[in-house]
RNA sequence: UCCAGCGAAGCCGAAUGGUCAGGCCGCCGGCUGUUAACCGGCCCUUCGAAGGUUCGAUUCCUUCCGCUGGAGCCA
């Protein structure tokens, strides 16, 4: 047993691949067999000479997406260089389909598509995304574990519904109301205090109805968290901590990356060429510019009704990215704008300390974060401001009244992050099993 | 919640107030080098649901359902 993506290393070598036939063709004395295992697609070229009339005959009626078993001799692919093909000496066929495989190598619609989503994992297209997926939250869990970060990871379950943001889902626990996490965040800061530099990194949830291209019910998200850390500090973590994890994708999902790069954009054709442009130039500094500047910015570039005051829509987002060739950072948000807990900002209390990182070419801000109000008479205010319940939030005054300490940390949207990497129109491609406005299955 | 667009075979999809074009998949046949293979043949649908207008509705109108993505909100 042999899998596909290590058959170079077998050469001139008789050996057997287990997978599922992806694609079959034929042409009188020959049949080939795409095989996918998982790791690769391999084609085995059937050979009416080489075998026996009943298993030439039996591999033409193989059905796409049967089980099967192929035995053969490794060699260089009959047309292609650099890559590999099976003679098959023989053909086993494990499972047939029950019935016929519903997603044929044609085009289909998102929706036909999304309710097959335990098929259409098993397509090239889906299959690249999950690898890049899968390298980029390895990426992370690296940065963080070369950095001294501790895993903490908060809980899913929380008692108190408001950060006073977002809209959460109502759960019942054992009678009384609990919710599913937005954010672990308020939990860091005690990580914090107890080993100094932590992350979680887990499913987060928000029940708004929102039904757009950059938006899931359930999502995962890692959100570092450092004490004595202020917002300078956490501006250079976030871009040192991104630079890290597309450099890696870069250098380990290469091939991915051009199977998603096939279908792009038919209409601009460079598009794919600027998109990894941008991605090489994610490297530390980024741009910076205060929530004012950006303001300035869209005034002068099709926003003229931008003011002091606005949060930005996805347009805003979009218009303030494409000034840029990398990531960029915006900083010292109005505190209206933002939740109860950030510091403000000493030379103007009206500023949050916040900061905020949009990804290039329109794909939004896909980081979120700033240093925490660590005054406990401050902070108090702040949740009397936001007409939240106190008592939900003693446990999190505590880290205030016992040894409070300067802190600052973010929060990274790993659907949006693959959604940018890989190119995507869309995040709900960037998860196994999406979770959205109007799908809840498979 | 609001706004807009869409709904035709297992899938994709053109057209149309007079009864669904084409393609894919499938099946049969052909081809020793195919790459969403190709060539020939066969097979499958009455158009999301209900009501209305009409001699006649898939087409026009109303309501509902479903989908899509945009606003709001957010990562």
């Amino acid at each position: 047993m042999v899998s596909i993506a290590k058959l170079a290393e077998h050469v001139g070598e008789t050996v057997t691949v287990r997978g599922w036939l992806y694609n079959k063709r034929s042409s009188g004395k020959l049949h080939f067999l795409e095989v996918r295992d998982g790791s690769g697609i391999v084609q085995a070229v059937v050979f009416k000479g080489n075998v026996s009339p009943e298993l030439f005959a039996a591999a033409d009626r193989i059905q796409q997406e049967s089980s099967i078993e192929v035995e053969g001799l490794v060699k260089e692919h009959g047309k292609i260089k650099g890559t590999y093909e099976l003679d098959a000496k023989d053909v086993k066929l494990v499972a047939a389909t029950a019935r016929e495989y519903p997603i044929s190598p044609k085009e289909h619609g998102t929706d036909f598509l999304m309710d097959h989503r335990h098929l259409w994992l098993r397509s090239k297209r889906q299959h690249a995304i999950m690898r890049v997926r899968h390298a980029i939250i390895k990426a992370v869990r690296d940065f963080f574990d070369e950095n001294d970060f501790t895993l903490v990871d908060a809980p899913v379950f929380t008692p108190n519904a408001c950060e006073g943001t977002s809209t959460l889902f109502q759960t019942d626990y054992h009678g009384e109301p609990a919710y599913l996490t937005q954010s672990g965040q308020l939990y860091m800061e005690a990580g914090a205090a107890a080993f100094g530099k932590v992350y979680c990194f887990g499913p987060t949830f928000r029940a708004e109805k929102s039904k757009t291209r950059r938006h899931l019910a359930e999502f995962w998200m890692v959100e570092p968290e450092v004490a004595f850390m202020d917002l300078a500090g956490d501006m250079v973590l976030a871009e040192q901590f991104l630079s890290f994890v597309v450099s890696r994708v870069l250098e380990t999902r290469r091939k991915e990356l051009d199977v998603l790069a096939s279908d792009k954009r038919p209409d601009d054709p460079e598009w794919w060429t600027r998109h990894m442009t941008m991605l090489e130039n994610v490297k530390a500094p980024f741009p910076r510019i205060t929530y004012h500047e950006a303001i300035d910015l869209l005034q002068k570039n099709g926003h003229p009704d931008a003011k002091v005051g606005d949060d930005f829509g996805g347009d805003e987002e979009t218009t303030i990215s494409k000034k840029f060739d990398r990531p960029v950072i915006i900083h010292r948000y109005p505190m209206d704008l933002k939740a109860f807990y950030f510091a403000r900002d000493p030379n103007d209390p009206k500023l949050a300390l916040n900061m905020d990182v949009l990804a290039p070419e329109g794909y939004g801000e896909i980081i979120g974060g700033g240093q925490r109000e660590s005054d406990l008479a401050r902070l108090e205010a702040a949740i009397a401001e936001h007409r939240l319940p106190k008592e939900a939030f003693e446990w999190y005054l505590d880290l205030r009244r016992y040894g409070s300490f300067p802190h600052a940390g973010f929060g990274l949207g790993i659907e949006r992050t693959v959604s940018w990497i890989c190119g995507l129109s869309h995040v709900r491609e960037t998860i196994p099993f999406p979770r959205m406005l109007n799908r809840l299955a498979p």
